[in-house]
DNA sequence: GCCGTTTTCGGCCCGACTGTTTTCAGTCG
């Protein structure tokens, strides 16, 4: 069973409690939602996580004993007993946009839908059949509203759904650029998880600051790539973009705009934590500001940053990549929030493929190692380390090898000699194969300073293998970085699987250095899991696995994944300066 | 059912929008 199987099944309990009765089982629904969200994010299988005794939020002794349940027999009693109040064709519904608990469960009794596996399609023959607008509570208009959520679940807008966080980039930039020019927009900012640089986006969030906010929703509901408004009241809208993805804004005055756009950003689990927080300091807090809790019809205490939002809490602000409720609040509280990795503090990208002709296993670079040179000094590196793959193995005999190998490292010592501002690094991202050997022999390695090791191939390896291939392959004394550590590709491919904590051990123990890949699509290692990779010890390197000289732009994508993993310049090895780096590099 | 920020017992965020209602229920973020 799955992380996501099991978290289902606590979705699904949560629903059914709804409907069997909100009020008698509110706290249990909470909790339930609350250990779903925990385990949707958890970076490794619950199974393991238990069995090892570590605590996982939101999960406590009863839900534990109900999982291990689950993982045992594949069944649990308790969640049995739940579900079994409600038809299973209510919980293909819930990942309907508009449909929640409540409405699902009304039309499958209403209408006799049984079967989980057709409810969809049988419910859009009975809003196409004029079904759902005789229904008590349902009328014309919610029967349209239904159907068109339907449709459009059936073309990918599902609840679930979620783009790749330079998509959402693109898009909101595109939007943001409209937004500006809006009239009596003060502010535009982008929020939500994109401002959280969460490595996947559902809705593109916005906040403007304006003294006219009809104004202002009536210019956004005209955006030029509208599909359609989803709503829109006096302080926020909805719309629907081409591509189906859904854009939000919400609006407000200059003087309250901080609490604004700390409600906004989220996440919704950090903002839970401040406000039971401040609850108990006798405060309700809200996008609008402070309340103060014994004094009715006392003014709002407004905040025009979010700077003095926190402070009025006795807290430091919190960056944005921290705000996930993994303990920054506490932290904050006592003002030792950990001084996080900055763009600038990046000294060099060791992750580089350009077109020299290596004749390589796979993918070529596009740019002249002189130019992807030039490129790193315009980003103020002061080094920069290429790692083209290694020359394929099944085209060439070992001399061959050898002897690409030859010129390019002749190629590098003379771009050494003619350019000085940079530090050339001779590198080599080196295929893991298989049984753990390394693509290439040991007499290979003389030709360069050390390599970057990496999985290319046979990615479905049961995790014990893959995790003794993996430390195979790290064990040369040369292999010092593991790249893109789970290879997952969001949206495209799952990850393999791994023994982490395994592969952590070994790095820390044997001084190697865990990649962050910050390839947009890749951001591999994930966020979760180098925040707890840190809090063990180990260190990483970011590199944007550049193929062109723009994509050695991506470097703050990489930077980002370290920063929603508390990382601070000492985690990350790429912020040494040059000879220490080298002296790591080669130790 | 979870959790420890005045708490191991007694709390549990807050508000906007829509549709079908004549005062509210449901969904969402």
């Amino acid at each position: 069973m799955t992380n996501q199987d099991i978290a289902m099944i606590l979705r699904n309990a949560a629903a059914a409690y709804t409907i069997i009765d909100e009020k008698k089982h509110l706290f249990q629904i909470v909790a339930y939602q609350k250990a779903y969200d925990s385990l949707i994010h958890l970076p490794i299988e619950v199974e393991d996580a238990l069995s090892e005794g570590q605590k996982i939020p939101g999960i406590g002794p009863s839900i534990e004993s109900h999982i291990k349940d689950l993982i045992k027999t594949g069944r649990s009693k308790h969640f049995d007993s739940i579900l079994k109040h409600v038809p299973a064709s209510v919980f293909p519904l819930l990942d309907v946009t508009t449909i929640g608990p409540k409405k699902a469960y009304k039309l499958v009794t209403a209408l006799k839908l049984k079967d989980p596996e057709t409810v969809i399609d049988d419910l859009i023959k009975a809003c196409q059949g004029n079904k759902i607008a005789t229904i008590a509570t349902f009328g014309a208009k919610s029967q349209e509203d239904i159907l068109r959520a339907l449709e459009e679940y059936k073309l990918g807008k599902t609840k679930l759904n979620r783009m790749a966080l330079p998509y959402a980039f693109e898009l909101a930039k595109k939007v943001e650029e409209y937004l500006k020019k809006g009239p009596d927009v003060i502010k535009v900012f982008p929020l939500g998880s994109l401002r959280r640089m969460r490595d996947t986006v559902g809705d593109i969030d916005f906040a403007i600051a304006t003294n006219t906010p009809e104004k202002v929703i009536d210019y956004f509901v005209k955006y030029p790539g509208i599909e359609r408004v989803i709503e829109k009241g006096p302080t926020s809208s909805s719309m629907l973009v081409s591509g189906g993805r859904q854009v939000d804004l919400l609006v407000q005055d200059e003087n309250s705009f901080g609490a604004l756009l700390q409600h906004f950003t989220g996440s919704k689990y950090h903002n839970v934590a401040l406000r039971e927080y401040a609850l108990k300091k006798g405060y309700s807090l809200s996008e609008k500001g402070a309340k103060l809790l014994k004094e009715r019809g006392q003014p709002m205490k407004a905040f025009r940053t979010e700077e003095e939002f926190y402070k009025f809490l006795g807290m430091d602000w919190v960056p944005p990549e921290m705000r996930e409720n993994r303990g920054e609040v506490e932290a904050a509280l006592k003002h030792n929030l950990p001084k996080l990795i900055e763009l600038k503090d990046v000294k060099g990208d060791l992750h580089i493929h350009s077109s020299f002709p290596i004749e390589p296993s796979h993918d070529m670079g596009n740019d002249s190692m002189e130019d992807m040179l030039k490129r790193a000094a315009e980003l103020g590196y002061e080094y920069l380390g290429f790692s083209e793959h290694n020359p394929s193995t099944s085209n060439h005999t070992k001399s061959q090898v050898y002897s690409i190998l030859a010129r390019r490292k002749d190629k590098i010592e003379q771009i050494r000699k003619s350019i000085k501002n940079v530090h050339v690094i001779n590198l080599l991202e080196v295929d893991i194969l298989p049984y753990g050997d390394l693509a290439i022999d040991d007499k290979a390695f003389e030709y360069i300073d050390a390599a970057i090791v990496s999985i290319h191939s046979v990615f479905k390896t049961p995790k014990k293998e893959m995790t003794t291939r993996v430390l195979n392959g790290l064990s040369h004394p040369k292999a010092r970085i593991f790249a893109h550590p789970s290879g997952r590709l969001i949206n495209q491919r799952e990850g393999y699987e791994l023994d982490y904590d395994r592969i952590f051990e070994y790095c820390i123990k044997n001084n190697k250095a865990i990649e962050i890949n910050a390839w947009p699509t890749r951001l591999d290692l994930t966020d979760q899991l180098v925040f707890e990779a840190r809090k063990l010890g180990v260190k990483f390197v970011i590199n944007t696995d550049a193929h062109a000289t723009f994509q050695m732009d991506n470097m703050f994508y990489g930077v980002s994944v370290a920063r929603r993993g508390w990382c601070e310049p000492k985690d990350i090895l790429n912020t040494l300066p040059y000879e220490e780096f080298y002296k790591w590099l080669t130790s």
